[in-house]
DNA sequence: GTTGAAACCTGCAGCGA
DNA sequence: TCGCTGCAGGTTTCAAC
Protein backbone atom coordinates (compact mmCIF):
# COMPACT_ATOMS: atom_id res chain seq x y z
CA UNK A 1 0.00 0.00 0.00
CA UNK A 2 1.61 3.00 -1.34
CA UNK A 3 1.15 6.32 -2.96
CA UNK A 4 0.50 4.26 -6.41
CA UNK A 5 -2.10 2.02 -4.36
CA UNK A 6 -3.96 4.90 -3.53
CA UNK A 7 -3.66 6.61 -6.84
CA UNK A 8 -5.19 3.48 -8.35
CA UNK A 9 -8.01 3.51 -5.38
CA UNK A 10 -8.73 7.35 -6.10
CA UNK A 11 -9.25 6.71 -9.91
CA UNK A 12 -11.74 3.50 -9.63
CA UNK A 13 -13.43 5.84 -7.09
CA UNK A 14 -14.44 7.79 -9.47
CA UNK A 15 -15.34 5.44 -12.17
CA UNK A 16 -14.63 1.67 -11.88
CA UNK A 17 -15.37 0.70 -15.64
CA UNK A 18 -12.12 2.88 -16.52
CA UNK A 19 -9.90 0.85 -18.12
CA UNK A 20 -6.45 -0.49 -17.02
CA UNK A 21 -4.72 2.13 -19.46
CA UNK A 22 -6.85 5.34 -17.76
CA UNK A 23 -5.70 3.61 -14.44
CA UNK A 24 -2.05 2.99 -15.30
CA UNK A 25 -2.03 7.16 -16.38
CA UNK A 26 -3.40 8.00 -13.28
CA UNK A 27 -1.22 6.00 -11.61
CA UNK A 28 2.01 6.84 -13.59
CA UNK A 29 2.03 2.82 -15.02
CA UNK A 30 1.59 1.17 -17.86
CA UNK A 31 -1.67 -0.97 -18.53
CA UNK A 32 -0.73 -4.51 -17.29
CA UNK A 33 1.39 -3.09 -14.50
CA UNK A 34 -1.76 -1.43 -13.31
CA UNK A 35 -4.01 -4.65 -13.68
CA UNK A 36 -1.34 -6.58 -11.40
CA UNK A 37 -1.69 -3.86 -8.91
CA UNK A 38 -5.58 -3.96 -9.28
CA UNK A 39 -5.79 -7.42 -8.74
CA UNK A 40 -3.36 -7.82 -5.75
CA UNK A 41 -5.49 -4.71 -4.15
CA UNK A 42 -8.94 -6.87 -4.69
CA UNK A 43 -7.25 -10.54 -3.81
CA UNK A 44 -5.85 -8.47 -0.41
CA UNK A 45 -9.21 -7.28 0.33
CA UNK A 46 -8.33 -3.39 0.47
CA UNK A 47 -11.16 -3.38 -2.61
CA UNK A 48 -13.86 -5.24 -2.02
CA UNK A 49 -15.66 -4.79 -5.51
CA UNK A 50 -16.84 -2.87 -7.61
CA UNK A 51 -20.44 -1.61 -8.13
CA UNK A 52 -22.87 1.15 -9.89
CA UNK A 53 -24.23 4.18 -7.90
CA UNK A 54 -27.82 4.51 -8.53
CA UNK A 55 -30.27 6.75 -7.65
CA UNK A 56 -33.04 5.37 -6.14
CA UNK A 57 -35.36 8.35 -6.93
CA UNK A 58 -35.11 7.20 -10.37
CA UNK A 59 -36.11 3.69 -8.59
CA UNK A 60 -39.15 5.39 -7.26
CA UNK A 61 -38.08 4.93 -4.03
CA UNK A 62 -38.10 8.10 -2.50
CA UNK A 63 -38.39 7.61 1.57
CA UNK A 64 -35.21 7.13 3.35
CA UNK A 65 -34.75 6.84 7.36
CA UNK A 66 -32.63 6.08 10.27
CA UNK A 67 -33.94 4.03 12.85
CA UNK A 68 -32.46 3.61 16.52
CA UNK A 69 -32.94 -0.17 17.57
CA UNK A 70 -32.87 -0.97 21.04
CA UNK A 71 -32.79 -4.45 21.87
CA UNK A 72 -34.11 -6.69 24.03
CA UNK A 73 -31.83 -9.25 26.14
CA UNK A 74 -27.99 -9.36 24.69
CA UNK A 75 -28.43 -10.78 20.83
CA UNK A 76 -24.59 -10.86 19.40
CA UNK A 77 -24.00 -8.70 16.42
CA UNK A 78 -23.98 -11.98 14.27
CA UNK A 79 -27.36 -12.48 15.22
CA UNK A 80 -28.62 -8.97 14.49
CA UNK A 81 -27.14 -9.20 11.00
CA UNK A 82 -28.82 -12.15 10.65
CA UNK A 83 -31.84 -10.92 11.96
CA UNK A 84 -31.61 -7.50 9.45
CA UNK A 85 -30.11 -9.07 6.17
CA UNK A 86 -33.59 -10.66 5.23
CA UNK A 87 -35.21 -7.27 4.69
CA UNK A 88 -34.00 -6.00 1.62
CA UNK A 89 -35.16 -2.38 2.49
CA UNK A 90 -32.22 -2.44 5.39
CA UNK A 91 -29.52 -1.03 3.30
CA UNK A 92 -27.14 -0.39 6.18
CA UNK A 93 -26.83 -1.18 9.79
CA UNK A 94 -24.31 -0.61 12.66
CA UNK A 95 -23.59 -1.54 15.95
CA UNK A 96 -23.36 2.01 18.22
CA UNK A 97 -22.81 3.42 21.55
CA UNK A 98 -24.83 5.70 23.38
CA UNK A 99 -28.41 5.28 24.04
CA UNK A 100 -29.31 2.64 20.99
CA UNK A 101 -27.98 -0.40 20.33
CA UNK A 102 -27.87 0.19 16.47
CA UNK A 103 -28.58 2.46 13.96
CA UNK A 104 -30.68 0.65 10.88
CA UNK A 105 -30.43 2.86 7.00
CA UNK A 106 -33.34 2.05 5.36
CA UNK A 107 -35.13 3.35 1.89
CA UNK A 108 -38.72 2.73 0.70
CA UNK A 109 -40.77 3.65 -2.16
CA UNK A 110 -42.96 5.30 0.31
CA UNK A 111 -43.87 6.31 3.82
CA UNK A 112 -46.62 3.30 3.73
CA UNK A 113 -43.75 0.88 2.36
CA UNK A 114 -41.30 2.27 5.15
CA UNK A 115 -43.97 1.86 7.83
CA UNK A 116 -44.45 -1.87 6.66
CA UNK A 117 -40.40 -2.54 6.61
CA UNK A 118 -40.16 -0.75 10.19
CA UNK A 119 -42.47 -2.70 11.29
CA UNK A 120 -40.67 -6.23 9.81
CA UNK A 121 -38.08 -5.00 11.84
CA UNK A 122 -39.31 -4.54 14.89
CA UNK A 123 -41.10 -8.18 14.18
CA UNK A 124 -37.59 -9.57 14.24
CA UNK A 125 -36.23 -11.60 17.43
CA UNK A 126 -33.86 -8.90 19.18
CA UNK A 127 -35.21 -5.84 18.29
CA UNK A 128 -37.26 -4.13 21.18
CA UNK A 129 -37.99 -0.86 20.60
CA UNK A 130 -37.46 1.38 17.87
CA UNK A 131 -37.32 5.41 17.12
CA UNK A 132 -37.31 6.53 13.43
CA UNK A 133 -36.03 9.32 11.88
CA UNK A 134 -36.83 10.33 8.55
CA UNK A 135 -34.57 11.57 5.99
CA UNK A 136 -35.38 15.16 4.36
CA UNK A 137 -32.71 15.47 1.88
CA UNK A 138 -29.52 13.80 0.90
CA UNK A 139 -26.59 16.55 1.45
CA UNK A 140 -23.75 14.57 0.44
CA UNK A 141 -22.87 10.97 -0.93
CA UNK A 142 -19.05 10.49 -1.00
CA UNK A 143 -19.13 7.13 -2.70
CA UNK A 144 -17.14 3.85 -1.96
CA UNK A 145 -17.16 3.59 2.12
CA UNK B 1 -37.39 0.78 -16.89
CA UNK B 2 -38.61 -2.58 -17.34
CA UNK B 3 -36.88 -6.00 -16.21
CA UNK B 4 -34.40 -6.19 -18.53
CA UNK B 5 -33.26 -2.63 -16.88
CA UNK B 6 -33.74 -3.91 -13.69
CA UNK B 7 -31.91 -7.05 -14.57
CA UNK B 8 -28.50 -5.24 -16.19
CA UNK B 9 -28.80 -3.03 -12.53
CA UNK B 10 -28.71 -5.67 -11.07
CA UNK B 11 -25.97 -6.92 -12.66
CA UNK B 12 -24.01 -4.22 -12.46
CA UNK B 13 -24.26 -3.94 -8.57
CA UNK B 14 -22.82 -6.99 -8.11
CA UNK B 15 -19.97 -5.97 -10.23
CA UNK B 16 -19.63 -2.88 -11.83
CA UNK B 17 -16.31 -4.12 -14.02
CA UNK B 18 -18.48 -7.30 -15.86
CA UNK B 19 -18.05 -6.98 -19.60
CA UNK B 20 -21.31 -6.07 -21.59
CA UNK B 21 -20.84 -9.92 -23.00
CA UNK B 22 -21.10 -10.49 -19.00
CA UNK B 23 -24.01 -7.90 -18.04
CA UNK B 24 -26.29 -9.39 -21.72
CA UNK B 25 -26.47 -12.98 -20.48
CA UNK B 26 -27.23 -11.25 -17.42
CA UNK B 27 -30.18 -9.64 -18.84
CA UNK B 28 -30.60 -12.32 -22.03
CA UNK B 29 -29.25 -9.72 -24.00
CA UNK B 30 -26.38 -9.42 -26.87
CA UNK B 31 -23.70 -7.18 -25.84
CA UNK B 32 -24.06 -4.37 -28.13
CA UNK B 33 -28.11 -4.17 -27.11
CA UNK B 34 -26.29 -4.63 -23.26
CA UNK B 35 -24.28 -1.50 -23.68
CA UNK B 36 -27.38 0.78 -25.61
CA UNK B 37 -29.36 0.09 -22.37
CA UNK B 38 -26.45 0.78 -19.95
CA UNK B 39 -25.53 3.84 -21.16
CA UNK B 40 -29.03 4.96 -21.29
CA UNK B 41 -29.42 4.01 -18.06
CA UNK B 42 -26.74 6.32 -17.37
CA UNK B 43 -27.57 8.78 -19.64
CA UNK B 44 -31.12 9.16 -18.06
CA UNK B 45 -29.13 9.63 -14.60
CA UNK B 46 -30.51 6.42 -13.43
CA UNK B 47 -27.62 5.12 -12.56
CA UNK B 48 -25.24 7.70 -11.49
CA UNK B 49 -21.65 6.45 -11.87
CA UNK B 50 -19.77 2.97 -11.14
CA UNK B 51 -17.21 3.24 -8.49
CA UNK B 52 -14.94 0.72 -6.17
CA UNK B 53 -16.36 -0.47 -2.99
CA UNK B 54 -12.90 0.27 -0.17
CA UNK B 55 -12.53 -1.81 2.99
CA UNK B 56 -12.02 1.60 5.23
CA UNK B 57 -9.87 -0.97 7.83
CA UNK B 58 -7.17 -1.99 4.77
CA UNK B 59 -6.70 1.49 4.52
CA UNK B 60 -6.42 2.00 8.63
CA UNK B 61 -9.86 3.97 8.65
CA UNK B 62 -10.97 1.98 11.94
CA UNK B 63 -13.15 4.68 13.92
CA UNK B 64 -16.39 5.64 12.17
CA UNK B 65 -19.37 7.77 13.87
CA UNK B 66 -22.84 9.45 12.84
CA UNK B 67 -23.13 13.63 14.34
CA UNK B 68 -26.25 14.52 15.03
CA UNK B 69 -25.99 18.22 14.15
CA UNK B 70 -28.39 20.89 15.47
CA UNK B 71 -28.24 24.43 13.34
CA UNK B 72 -28.01 28.45 14.41
CA UNK B 73 -30.44 29.82 12.21
CA UNK B 74 -31.54 28.32 9.26
CA UNK B 75 -29.16 27.63 6.80
CA UNK B 76 -30.48 26.18 3.31
CA UNK B 77 -29.58 22.54 2.80
CA UNK B 78 -27.82 23.72 0.25
CA UNK B 79 -25.36 26.15 2.37
CA UNK B 80 -25.02 23.29 4.66
CA UNK B 81 -23.97 21.07 2.03
CA UNK B 82 -21.48 23.42 0.72
CA UNK B 83 -19.53 23.48 4.72
CA UNK B 84 -19.24 20.05 5.30
CA UNK B 85 -18.31 18.92 1.25
CA UNK B 86 -14.42 20.65 2.28
CA UNK B 87 -14.15 18.03 5.28
CA UNK B 88 -12.80 15.09 3.99
CA UNK B 89 -13.63 12.87 6.88
CA UNK B 90 -17.47 13.39 6.40
CA UNK B 91 -18.78 10.89 4.02
CA UNK B 92 -22.54 11.21 4.21
CA UNK B 93 -25.01 13.46 5.37
CA UNK B 94 -28.44 14.40 5.31
CA UNK B 95 -30.88 16.38 6.48
CA UNK B 96 -33.61 14.66 9.10
CA UNK B 97 -36.69 15.55 10.76
CA UNK B 98 -36.71 15.01 14.57
CA UNK B 99 -34.54 17.54 17.31
CA UNK B 100 -31.49 17.17 15.24
CA UNK B 101 -31.25 19.20 11.87
CA UNK B 102 -28.90 16.81 9.94
CA UNK B 103 -26.66 13.42 10.63
CA UNK B 104 -23.42 13.42 9.67
CA UNK B 105 -21.51 10.22 8.94
CA UNK B 106 -18.03 10.43 9.09
CA UNK B 107 -14.90 7.94 8.95
CA UNK B 108 -11.85 9.11 10.64
CA UNK B 109 -8.29 6.65 11.30
CA UNK B 110 -8.96 6.64 14.84
CA UNK B 111 -10.46 8.72 18.00
CA UNK B 112 -7.87 11.17 17.82
CA UNK B 113 -8.33 11.97 14.15
CA UNK B 114 -12.30 11.44 14.31
CA UNK B 115 -12.20 14.36 17.72
CA UNK B 116 -10.27 16.91 14.65
CA UNK B 117 -12.54 16.24 12.38
CA UNK B 118 -15.52 16.54 14.51
CA UNK B 119 -14.00 19.78 16.01
CA UNK B 120 -13.85 20.98 12.21
CA UNK B 121 -17.27 20.10 11.88
CA UNK B 122 -18.54 22.08 14.74
CA UNK B 123 -16.36 25.22 13.57
CA UNK B 124 -18.18 25.78 10.24
CA UNK B 125 -20.47 28.45 10.07
CA UNK B 126 -23.96 27.43 10.31
CA UNK B 127 -23.64 24.14 13.19
CA UNK B 128 -24.22 24.76 16.13
CA UNK B 129 -24.46 21.95 18.82
CA UNK B 130 -23.60 18.52 17.77
CA UNK B 131 -23.58 14.70 19.45
CA UNK B 132 -21.88 12.00 18.35
CA UNK B 133 -22.66 8.62 18.21
CA UNK B 134 -19.66 6.08 17.65
CA UNK B 135 -20.01 2.91 15.39
CA UNK B 136 -18.74 -0.40 17.36
CA UNK B 137 -19.39 -2.46 14.51
CA UNK B 138 -20.53 -2.36 10.61
CA UNK B 139 -23.60 -5.08 10.90
CA UNK B 140 -24.73 -5.01 7.16
CA UNK B 141 -23.74 -2.50 3.87
CA UNK B 142 -25.81 -3.31 0.95
CA UNK B 143 -23.57 -1.04 -2.04
CA UNK B 144 -24.88 0.65 -4.96
CA UNK B 145 -27.42 2.63 -3.29
C1' DG C 1 8.10 -2.82 -14.18
C1' DT C 2 8.33 -3.14 -19.11
C1' DT C 3 7.67 -4.95 -23.93
C1' DG C 4 5.18 -7.68 -27.65
C1' DA C 5 1.75 -10.85 -29.75
C1' DA C 6 -2.71 -13.35 -29.53
C1' DA C 7 -7.44 -13.38 -27.87
C1' DC C 8 -11.00 -10.76 -26.52
C1' DC C 9 -13.99 -6.84 -26.12
C1' DT C 10 -15.90 -2.48 -27.71
C1' DG C 11 -18.24 0.60 -30.88
C1' DC C 12 -20.34 1.42 -35.20
C1' DA C 13 -22.35 0.45 -39.05
C1' DG C 14 -26.29 -2.09 -41.65
C1' DC C 15 -30.42 -5.00 -41.43
C1' DG C 16 -34.91 -7.17 -39.88
C1' DA C 17 -39.08 -7.58 -36.71
C1' DT D 1 -38.05 1.74 -31.67
C1' DC D 2 -35.57 -2.14 -30.28
C1' DG D 3 -33.32 -6.17 -31.20
C1' DC D 4 -29.48 -9.09 -33.74
C1' DT D 5 -25.25 -9.84 -36.92
C1' DG D 6 -20.32 -8.64 -38.99
C1' DC D 7 -16.10 -5.83 -39.08
C1' DA D 8 -12.43 -2.37 -37.80
C1' DG D 9 -10.02 -0.65 -33.93
C1' DG D 10 -8.78 -0.74 -29.30
C1' DT D 11 -8.14 -3.32 -24.90
C1' DT D 12 -6.99 -7.07 -21.98
C1' DT D 13 -4.23 -10.97 -21.15
C1' DC D 14 -0.22 -13.77 -20.80
C1' DA D 15 4.20 -14.70 -21.89
C1' DA D 16 9.19 -13.63 -21.70
C1' DC D 17 12.53 -10.23 -20.47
Amino acid sequence: MDAIDEAIIRCVLRNARATYAQIGKAAGLSAPAAKRRLDRLVATGAIRGFTAVVDPQALAWHTEAFLEVYCTGNPTPAELRQALEDIPEVVEAWTVSGAADAVVHMLARDIPHLEQAVQRVRATAPVGRTESVIVLSRLLIRPGM
